[in-house]
DNA sequence: CCCCATTAGTAATCCGAATTAGTTGGACTT
DNA sequence: AAGTCCAACTAATTCGGATTACTAATGGGG
């Protein structure tokens, strides 16, 4: 019915085996093997490894991972779960971050975004699960308490920019203490004293802690705290445009702002600037998250401080890989909890 | 030397196995996995069905989707790789549709951010045909043309926002000529006849896309072309902002804007601030990008054209699912192009 | 020349399911 | 009573490498 060579033409070589190369080779498919992982003990004259290597290139052998993760029981993969990271603006440093370091490690990253969705959730532990993950990263867009699949107990869990409530698990999160801290010393180190805090209202770590922050920098050098600086809102542009607003309707006025987020400072940008004050000149302006779109483009372009995305995702797996495979009996990680520094960004707002 | 109790419970118990299973329901490995893939023409009858997914439940097994990918031959695996979507801003999109359509069909995603780098780009080919994927997805950060890893040939390959110069690879794309039509368009409708275009510089896609589109628009209502209303400058709020007082600036003012993303409209709006010119009662402007951030706090709201990040990705996902398996005998697939409409996302701004 | 240690490999088995080719014990036919 | 079917399973093999146990050949020491 047909003529062989386009029957040979149109049948799909199949892919070749350990064992295609070495018949090739003229060797054993375990020698194949020992060559390939350079096996030690294993006594390959140099001429034979060239030889299979040879073979290797000329039938452009790939070794199937999915055969070697069988064996040898190591999947090389990761998971990386999270609840929106992968759609919010710049977490996506997470994802790169725990990617470089899997990378570093010749391990890959299997990504799910669960939208918040608890079956997605589910579903996505069990697919990791049963793809053999060597651990799971379980992250969220912004630092909060969370409670993960009773299905992961049994796996390697490392929580990235949340926590559980009873602290069982190994966690990275954001300093927000120190966020708060330095940006306030910022401020006055430049000299300003009567700092305003533009404050968000979800009672989330960030909120509390950044206000902690603000707190310590003015003891430290023994300002008094005034409740009247420090406002709160939802975390939009324009809530904290009223906030700006009343904050310099003070008879104090405030010289310097400190802005729960970016996007609050672009409120306060605009209220200032409907009052026709210069940023920095009339007041200093300190944001947070370092939305690179925001800041940079915004006019003086802020300064800000910046959420360790990058580092956290390199924490997490970085924690992962050096913690499992040590404890064959055990699975459970020990529940710290790393706090990573948030930097501050300078730009031209202070 | 250890007590029976201590040693087993310290001695991690082995994750069970089919055949685990078939031993406690009392029936063989092969019924097991007759019942577990609800084979056709097995025979089983109901009692001895639920019996094994008693013993299932019991042992709390998962099947190793390892396992059954070697036998199988099928890793229910897509990889996708980018330039740098993972972190970019708002495209995380790309990989929340690919996801989706993938998570539909029971795929999982691979994914790795290349970051420009061309060893990672070669390296993560490499591991992902090791991994078995079914396909792979090549996304870029913004539309462009783009050279494969030349390992690449052999897997199905499915360009995302790019293309090869010889379009021989299918591929999905943002239709930039409608997108620019589109916008333009909407400020005819609301009565615009002089309007402003201020162009990107960079020799790709969307700068003689969009402007063509304008064009179009203009040339269904008769209106003549006006080289003078274009202007170009790097795509950042600075360049828009000298473009945006150029074009103000001109005897006959343009009444609307049509700017080629939204960071320039972040310029154009400074620069109108300045001139004192309100938004949208004396100058509309329409955007390109929605990009949240911006878009959706800039003071008024910037109306804007998306870009269909998010169905690109599910289209990419759903092509591939649906053409491989089909064609056994080759794994290339049609060089069809695909272009996506981009919608227009009303705010305040017209 | 015999024995032992190396060197250079190989055969056989395993990983955990999927699958193919049977096997067994009735019920039904004729 | 022998043969045919079919339901209900199971033994054996396979996927593509990793590993363990073992063998053949060579060389040196005594």
């Amino acid at each position: 019915m047909s003529g062989t060579p386009d029957k040979a033409r149109r049948h799909k070589t199949k892919k070749p085996s350990a064992y295609d190369v070495a018949r090739l080779a003229g060797v054993s498919q375990t020698t194949v093997s020992f060559v390939l992982n350079d096996t030690p003990d294993s006594n390959i004259p140099q001429e034979t490894k060239e030889r299979v290597w040879a073979a290797i290139k000329e039938l452009n052998w790939r070794p199937n991972s999915i055969a070697r993760a069988l064996t040898s029981r190591r999947s090389h993969t990761i998971g990386l779960m999270s609840d929106e990271i992968v759609t919010s603006t710049h977490a996506g440093n997470i994802i790169q971050g725990a990617q470089d370091a899997a990378w570093a490690s010749g391990k890959m990253l299997l990504v799910v975004n669960t939208s918040y969705n608890h079956d997605i959730e589910q579903g996505a532990a069990e697919m990791m699960l049963e793809r053999q993950v060597e651990g799971i990263i379980y992250a969220t867009m912004y630092h909060r308490p969370v409670q993960i699949p009773s299905s992961l107990s049994g796996v390697p869990v490392v929580l990235l920019d949340c926590y559980t409530e009873d602290r069982s698990l190994p966690s990275v999160v954001p300093d927000e203490v120190q966020g708060g801290r330095t940006a306030t010393e910022i401020l006055l180190q430049k000299g300003h004293r009567r700092i305003g805090f533009i404050n968000n209202i979800d009672p989330i770590p960030a909120t509390f802690g950044r206000l902690e922050g603000y707190k310590q920098a003015l003891a430290s050098l023994e300002i008094p705290f005034d409740p009247a600086l420090v406002r709160s809102a939802r975390s939009d542009a324009a809530g904290a445009y009223d906030c700006a607003l009343d904050l310099m309707d003070l008879s104090e006025r405030p010289t310097a702002l400190f802005c729960f987020s970016d996007t609050m400072a672009m409120g306060a940008y605009d209220a200032l600037r409907k009052l026709g004050l210069r940023i920095p000149e009339d007041v200093a302006i300190v944001g947070f998250d370092n939305l690179e779109l925001i800041a940079a483009q915004l006019h003086p372009a802020l300064s800000t401080m910046a959420l360790p995305h990058y580092e956290m995702g390199q924490w997490a797996v970085k924690y992962l890989l050096e913690h499992i495979g040590q404890t064959d009996d055990t699975h459970i990680l020990e529940p710290v909890q790393e706090r990573l520094a948030c930097p501050f960004v300078e730009r031209l707002s202070v």
